[in-house]
DNA sequence: CACAATTATGTTGTGCGCAATATTATTTTA
DNA sequence: TAAAATAATATTGCGCACAACATAATTGTG
C-alpha cells in the first residue's frame, strides 16, 4: 500500500465508516419493505428484547441522544409499531412500548437478518473476531 | 451472550455502527480545532493524496454522491481550504484543488492522527486483521 | 450534422446525529 | 417546606447521507 500514514487506505476509521455505509445500503431495500429506516430498525431490536423501555434506556442501548430519538420515535409511532405514553409513576419519563403490529414485525425482521447474513459471507469465527476487535476499539475511544 | 439472533449484542452491523460513531466523536474536538467536520476531513485526506480531483473522483474514493459532496465542498471552499473551478477541457467537471492553507493543514492533521492512534490502543497486527475483515464485509455487501 | 444517449454536477426533500438550549417533574438540601 | 440541584424529554439549528429529479455539456449514432 502507501507509506503515508494519512493515506485513506491506511485509516481504520474510514474502513469502519465505509463498512457502516455498506451495511445501511444493504439493509435499506429490505427494511423499506417493512416500513423502517435503519436507525428505526435498531430501536425495534431494542424493543423486541425488552418489550418496553424509556427514551433514555433506548438512548443508552444505542448511544443516541434525545435530539435523534425524539423525532424518530414520533415517526415510529405514526407508522404504528410503537406507543408513546408518559409514565404514571414519573411524569418526566415517556415509556415506549410495542404495539401488536410492532410485535408481529419481528418474524419478518428475522427473514431480513437471514438475507443479510448470507450477503456478509463470513463464517461465525471471523465474525466473532471482527466484533471483538470493534468493541475493543469502541471502548478504547470512549475511554480516551 | 443471548441466544436470540436478533439480539443487539449479536449484530455485526451494530458493532460497526457504534464503532463508527465512537470514531467521529473522538475526532470531533480535534477536527473542530482545524475547522473541519469528520466528512470534510475525509475529503481532505483524498486531496492530500491527489492534490486535485473532480467531484466524481472524490465521490468514488469516499463512496459519497453529489447530494452530499456538492454542499460539503462549498462549505470547504468558504472555510478556505479548497478552490472549486470548472474544467476548461470539460465544462461539466468541477475540479477541486487545495489552497495553500489547505496544503499547510496536513501537518496539523498528522498530529490529530497521532492522538487518535494512541486512543485506539491496538497494535498494528490487530489493526490489520480488523481492516482486512471490514474490507471483506464491505465488498461482500456491495456485491450482493 | 442532427439528435439521442450518456456524463458531471446541482437541487430538493426526508431522515438521521449532535450541540445547545428549553421545559417540566422529581429529588436534595438548606 | 421553599429553593436549589438534578433528571427526562423536547426543540432548534447545522451538517451529513441519499433518493429523485433537473440542467447543462459531451459523446455516440444514424
Amino acid at each position: 500500500m502507501t507509506q503515508d500514514p494519512l493515506s485513506l487506505d491506511n485509516q481504520l476509521c474510514f474502513a469502519i465508516y465505509s463498512a457502516s455505509h455498506a451495511f445501511t445500503k444493504a439493509y435499506r431495500p429490505l427494511l423499506t419493505e417493512l416500513g423502517l429506516t435503519y436507525p428505526q430498525y435498531l430501536v425495534m431490536l431494542v424493543l423486541w428484547e425488552k418489550r418496553a423501555a424509556s427514551v433514555t434506556e433506548i438512548g443508552a442501548a444505542l448511544g443516541l441522544d434525545t435530539g435523534t430519538l425524539s423525532p424518530l420515535l414520533k415517526r415510529l409511532e405514526k407508522t404504528g409499531y410503537i406507543r408513546r405514553e408518559r409514565s404514571r409513576e414519573d411524569e418526566r419519563q415517556v415509556m415506549i412500548a410495542l404495539t401488536t403490529p410492532g410485535v408481529t414485525l419481528k418474524s419478518r425482521a428475522q427473514e431480513v437478518l437471514k438475507t443479510i447474513g448470507q450477503a456478509i459471507g463470513c463464517d461465525l469465527e471471523q465474525m466473532r473476531v471482527l466484533m471483538d476487535g470493534l468493541r475493543r476499539v469502541r471502548r478504547n475511544l470512549e475511554e480516551a
